[in-house]
DNA sequence: CATATTGTATGATTGTATGCATACATGCCA
DNA sequence: TGGCATGTATGCATACAATCATACAATATG
């Protein structure tokens, strides 16, 4: 039953754009979380395992988790392993932060040349289905 | 006729996403290019222009027109300025980038609990108040 | 011709990304 | 208890990204 870390893995590609690898790594595990290939509470792949496959250092994988994990998408735990956030969601929508999110998804949208627009489009087409209730 | 290239201009923006800064100009024009705002034989934003307008070194926008036009996007002339080459190449970031943007972003909000009606709203908000497109 | 504009080039410097090696700290389990 | 897996943390070396400053070279224009 390692599937899914297993699946993840092998998705896992790197590219020579000249985009840093704990870049690419940050965004593709965020895509594998946001498609539900890992969904909350699932353990992620051991660092070392990313490390090995990859054949990236370690410390490059940490500093994809690392800032993983203060995104607040997954949850690191030494000893243990590393597991994707439950949503503590619900109510506590600070402005703050959405406001503070929606700032850093529209730099990577300028950094990939995607229209905002459209982008703002997907995200509401993709959200929709899964709409619920506070 | 403060034409193509002054809308070009101010349409690009930069974030600091770890995303390297020629990284970001070079798609940002490519998909200028790619979506017709600037045809072929258009002269693109100086790079001076680009250098002062986004507060950026000269050296970094060049590295960015330089792989454009490894890339047979651009021709530069010096003395003259660049210009689009005649047969563009077609565009690196189709839907399918906005797609898996989308998708990285609904598990950053779903992490964060924001709500992600909330947050295109916002992304919109902060992409459209420049250009009213006519 | 002189001048402005534009692309091209260099050296010094700072910060980051990556890799390699080597540990330490914590949790799990036999 | 001991061993193992996992995250955490160094130090060192190399390469690249970016800025600053300062130029040079080609073109256009007056």
């Amino acid at each position: 039953m390692h599937t899914c870390q297993q699946r993840v893995l092998d998705g896992l590609t790197l590219g020579g754009t000249g985009v840093p690898i704990y870049v690419q790594l940050r965004e593709q595990l965020l895509r594998a979380i946001g498609e539900g290939v890992l969904q909350p509470g699932d353990q992620m792949p051991t660092m070392r395992q990313v490390s090995v496959t990859l054949k990236v250092d370690l410390n490059t994988v940490r500093h994809a988790y690392d800032e993983l994990e203060r995104a607040g998408a997954i949850r690191l735990e030494r000893g243990r392993g590393s597991f994707v956030s439950s949503p503590p969601p619900k109510d506590a929508a600070p402005a703050a932060a959405s406001e503070d999110l929606a700032r850093r998804t529209l730099a990577l949208a300028a950094a990939a040349g995607v229209d905002p627009a459209d982008l703002a489009e997907r995200i509401l087409a993709l959200a929709e289905p899964k709409d619920k209730i506070s």
